[in-house]
RNA sequence: GUGGAUGUAGCUCAGCUGGUCAGAGCACCAGAUUGUGGCUCUGGGGGUCGUGGGUUCGAGUCCCAUCAUCCACCCCA
């Protein structure tokens, strides 16, 4: 049997790592123009981290995460999200003991166990910023304009952007219990799943998608509703900040985050007609964290982008086709290809893209791979070329062709590359 | 995890009710009078028809299982 990826993997060849080039790049910069700088962390932790960074209670630790032993037999899991981690980093290296706010921005593969489909894989990329030790609702607009400006960055203006407040953990409290009782009477008429939500984290309920549920509560209290002055202060805030700043949203008080640290702000970005899973990224303040993760009690606010779900949405856009090399050394008889050699590498010592044949093709052949590989220039070398030390540059476009000394080649590639 | 669809050359797909059904287009390679590309023409390589069983005289074509992909639910990136 052919052993192929496991399943909801994937491979990246070319040309589409280009895309993802482009796309890094694109976050890299934004993030960097924002004041945010990488930090990289290890793609396992142990298990625990995640267990108490991300909440028990949550669908990753319940049951998406690839967790193992290794041979010492410590508990192990491949991360599922990055937050956790730049918390432990943060904590374990007391970063925070330095200038606040401390601004980090990560990338890379991700890991959960879940029913692959369309822009949902197993192993998948996420890019996410994370500003830890400020409370100020501007910090929160200030990751949340980040994130527009990639969005707007790359191109995509179809975006939705909703916005809530999920309170702190005292009036989170308050409605939680409003939100019991007002469930309990209809508990029987909502689905299995719901069912068990109303046990572990009743928010969850309001999110279900279920007409039969929708219906059983209607009615329900709003969160929003709920919210102690302070926090109904700093949500105020923040929307006040995007308004200022241009940046659209849509209040949603359905919009409960599955990860049980966050508090307050809550966001969610989504793309129409990328496939069922629209939600390009996601994130919020997390005020609880650090200090779950035996840090001191500093706040922090975060979102997290998946790329695979960017790259889709990019998709229609422009194709790159930006030639391979710019440069292809023909030689028309193969007895001076080790000539051809040597002026490959002076081209290439010189910072000049360029290739040549390694397949034995013939001349014709030769310059059909140089077509093949969009290059600008295609040089020429026969037994004209060799007894009277020049080679031909041929203008792959013009179809020019140019009789050049060694000694001025790689001036005359260069300058022709320009032009 | 639940339900449904699909799985034939590198890619996109034909292949009706089981018996020249192993094909097309694209891609790749080689030629079209011998030192040169993009168009056209000709030829060529390449597939245990996802995998493993079963039914049958005979199975891409029927049945079962398994793996994978896609869609819906769930959830999120």
């Amino acid at each position: 049997m052919q052993i192929k990826v496991p399943r909801g993997t994937y491979d990246i060849l070319p040309p589409q790592s280009s895309k993802w080039h482009y796309l890094e790049k694109i976050l890299r910069e934004t993030a960097e123009v924002f004041g945010y700088r990488e930090i990289r962390t290890p793609i396992f932790e142990h298990t625990e981290l995640f267990e108490r960074g991300v909440g028990e209670s949550t669908d990753i630790v319940s049951k998406e995460m690839y967790t193992f032993a290794d041979k010492s037999e410590r508990s192990l899991t491949l991360r599922p999200e990055g937050t956790a981690s730049c918390a432990r980093a943060l904590i374990e290296h007391s970063a925070y003991s330095g200038l606040l706010p401390v601004k980090w921005y990560y990338m890379g593969p991700m890991f959960r166990y879940d029913r692959p489909e369309t822009g949902r894989y197993r192993q998948f990329h996420q890019f996410g910023v994370e500003a830890f030790g400020s409370l100020s609702p501007y910090m929160d607009a200030e990751v949340i304009i980040l994130l527009v400006e990639i969005l707007h960055r790359l191109g995509l203006k179809d975006y939705e952007l909703h916005l809530n407040s999920v309170g702190c953990p005292k009036c989170r409290r308050a409605y939680r219990e409003k939100l019991i009782s007002h469930i309990k009477p209809v508990k029987d008429l909502l689905c299995p799943d719901c069912q068990g939500r109303y046990e572990k984290n009743p928010l969850r309920v309001l999110d279900c998608k279920n007409e039969a549920c929708h219906a059983a509560i209607k009615g329900y209290p709003v969160l929003y509703d709920s919210l102690c002055d302070e926090c109904r202060e700093h949500y105020a805030e923040v929307r006040k900040a995007l308004s200022d700043n241009q940046v659209s949203y849509i209040h949603d008080d359905n919009l409960v985050r599955g990860l049980d640290y966050y508090t307050n702000t809550a966001f969610e970005v989504h793309i129409p007609g990328i496939g069922a899973q629209s939600a390009v990224g996601g994130g919020g303040r997390y005020n609880g964290l650090v200090k779950a993760c035996g840090g001191p009690d500093i706040g922090g606010v975060g979102f997290a982008l998946g790329m695979e779900r960017l790259l889709l949405a990019l998709a229609e856009g422009e194709e790159e086709k930006a030639g391979i090399v710019d440069v292809f050394v023909a030689v028309m008889d193969r007895q001076y290809e080790d000539i051809g050699v040597k002026i490959l590498t002076d081209l290439r010592r010189a910072g000049i893209k360029a290739d040549k044949d390694y397949t034995g093709k013939s001349p014709k052949g030769q310059m059909k791979h140089a077509d093949k590989l969009g290059v600008k220039m295609a040089i020429l070398l026969g037994e004209d070329e060799v007894k009277n030390s020049f080679v031909t540059v041929r203008d792959m476009i013009s179809k020019e062709q140019y009789q050049v000394g060694h000694r001025e080649l790689i001036d005359f590639i260069k300058r022709h590359i320009k032009a």
